[in-house]
DNA sequence: AATGAAAAGACTTACTA
DNA sequence: TAGTAAGTCTTTTCATT
């Protein structure tokens, strides 16, 4: 990727809803310019989508936890990813080596949801659970440096 | 928060550059008037800022780690997260409950930085570490319910 | 690939209810 | 707090280099 590709990603990490008479602005390109770039990182998948930023706590979920999960069968067809989607609390789920198969993200409004939360991920996927209970987070989901 | 503001916040999570016009189509508001809840929105602090969403491999950091940290000296304050601020590969900084006291979210482009990481965190911080290489993310940064 | 110009559409503001 | 209307700026497309 080219130094004014990065760049254009960059400020787009930074602020989504930059208009592209500004991203023109900051990389010394033409409007038309920059837009035809930023369709082409679109459609290439490196910019894969835009959000809103949201303050978990506004939105009543003031509770964070990571589960690190680990199927009872170790020798069954791993499914978990699958097995997991349809549970809306689940942030994120990697596949991690270690002593763990996998690590899940979740956000939920209280200890009971949590506890409502593990049963249905161990019912869903067979898997015993570990969790770690987020106290708080000083930063989370910053630009990575381009 | 009441329902048209919960609608709002989920439409521009799922799509950060949507325009007022269509946020107005939406939820059935006049153009002015999602504007104005979207600004309120900001202002209170619910929608923190937009970003757009990219793939870390395309960007050249294909190799995502959870790093487990504790510190040496348990008796002395803890300024962990302030000590790793400026260290950029590190997307997440959270407070846990458990044996460790901080869980770390980092991204770096091979094992030969991520092993360089790791040292400058353990003399930035004054702290033990304890990695968990990501293999493969099925899902990540998935909205959450509203 | 980048530019410039033109049409369509979106943003913003002020005013009214 | 919501709606309307006007002016301005942005997006998008297309012809040109």
């Amino acid at each position: 990727m080219e130094e004014l590709d990065r760049q254009i990603v960059q400020l787009l990490v930074a602020d989504g809803r930059m208009s592209y008479t500004d991203l023109g602005k900051a990389t010394g390109l033409s409007t038309s310019a920059v837009h035809q770039r930023v369709r082409r990182l679109e459609q290439r998948g490196v910019i894969r989508g835009y959000a809103a930023i949201v303050d978990p706590e506004a939105v009543n979920l003031p509770l964070t936890a990571f589960i690190s999960v680990k199927p009872f069968d170790p020798s069954a067809p791993d499914d978990t990813p699958e097995r997991l989607t349809g549970i809306e609390e689940i942030e994120a789920c990697h596949s991690v080596a270690g002593d763990e198969n996998y690590i899940l993200k979740v956000r939920v409004g209280s200890p009971g949801d949590l506890e409502d939360l593990l049963a249905r991920i161990r019912a869903a996927a067979g898997v015993s659970t570990r969790t770690t209970v987020v106290l708080s987070t000083p930063y989370e989901a910053r630009p990575p440096r381009l």
